[in-house]
DNA sequence: GTCTATAGAGAGATAGAC
DNA sequence: GTCTATCTCTCTATAGAC
């Protein structure tokens, strides 16, 4: 019995600990990704998280912590968005696929993008290792394939690695400057699915067009010549 | 005599009262890029301005006001980069000429844009009203005239106030992201002239490609056959 | 494991000598 | 106009009651 209830308390202790864990990540990442490292407080944290102050430094011990431990969350997300981009895949499906990968991370996650351009602004005292290591390391295998792809005249020239980074750019923008876009369009407080949508749709065809792997439309005249002639 | 030693203080004191302002101002959009708001310091402002921290205060009152004075050189510098696009203006070199000046902007003035670009993370707080108002009607009216030229025929269709967004996106990440590429890259700590031309000649090269201003180049393949055969 | 109360460091701002 | 010394408030972090 002395063990059940040992083993009981055990379980419920650790789901707990878990449970407090994320729900104190998640706030987190939303007030890192308002006012960056230095400017977020642990009070601000602990207010969005609805849990007393000093549970933040139970859990995470120091504010420093906290962040790496955010910080680790969404390396493994931005991870989870890299793709298997082989040699016998289809560029413009492929590429098409990947945008669309990037654009519901910034629909669905804008905070951890926030996080993520936050700590780049700053420099990335924290994540250079990453930055140098594992993403570099995927841009040049996958920047290789595409060079691939030019070589064998399965797409138009273009500098692969560029590339790349513009579609990042592109991407991750809708989610970093959210309130420039709605500010522009008019569309409230948030970009809504048409938006979402529209936008992807614009980085597909500008990022295929650009590499010869689908046409571009006929300027207007020219079709409206046909039809008048 | 009297009154030429006023005017001379008068004038020794404007001069330097400017000076010291300008020296603050460039100090504080430094560590404003790198920290944010809330995570930069007035005494962080004054060691990178070489100046007691009184200074900051005297000349600006609080840190609000000054960071407020950042953001109107900034906003200032934003409005100067816009182009009076005009009707009749050629749809390529047009659109080339401003994909430059953005990125003349991105290579000389990389802090200011990552205020900006903090600014907005944040929600843009202090800047609604110029985004809602200068930047919209910046954007609705060239936009309005692109939308012209697809209509008649001088450009493919496109979504032009994406356009827009998307060349803001490509040109500023240059600036802001910048510890990205360098690691990516390999360049070292900073980006140099010779990735800032290429950078800049892809945008140019995916913009106008896009819209049908200039033809996607042969794939390789089709070149090689024309040589072989 | 939870939370109040508080210590100690660091922030913005200012008074007042020069 | 310049700068030191200092006030006050807020922040991180922790001790200790529950």
């Amino acid at each position: 019995m002395g063990t059940d209830n040992k083993k009981t308390a055990a379980d419920t202790t650790g789901r707990i600990r878990l449970e407090n864990k994320e729900r104190i990540i998640k706030a987190a990442e939303k007030i890192f990704a308002k006012n960056g490292f230095r400017g977020a407080t642990t009070a601000d944290i602990a207010a969005a998280a609805e849990l007393p102050k000093a549970n933040i430094h139970y859990y995470f011990g120091t504010k420093e912590d906290l962040y790496r431990a955010v910080l680790d969350e969404i390396v493994a997300l931005w991870v989870s968005s890299f793709r298997e981009i082989k040699h016998d895949d289809d560029p413009a499906s492929t590429l098409a696929d990947y945008i669309r990968a990037k654009m519901e991370l910034s629909k669905n996650r804008p905070h951890a993008s926030r996080v993520f351009a936050n700590e780049l602004i700053r420099g990335a005292p924290r994540m250079k290792d990453y930055l140098e290591g594992a993403l570099k390391e995927w841009v040049e295998e996958k920047a290789g394939i595409m060079d691939q792809w030019i070589e064998e005249g399965r797409m138009a020239p273009v500098n692969t690695r560029t590339l790349i980074f513009h579609i990042w750019a592109m991407t991750q923008t809708w989610a970093d400057f959210e309130v420039q876009w709605t500010a522009i369009l008019g569309t409230g407080d948030h970009l809504g699915d048409a938006e979402y949508e529209e936008a992807t749709n614009a980085i597909i065809s500008m990022v295929l067009r650009s590499c010869g792997l689908i046409p571009v439309p006929p300027r207007m005249t020219e079709t409206e010549m046909k039809l008048t002639v």
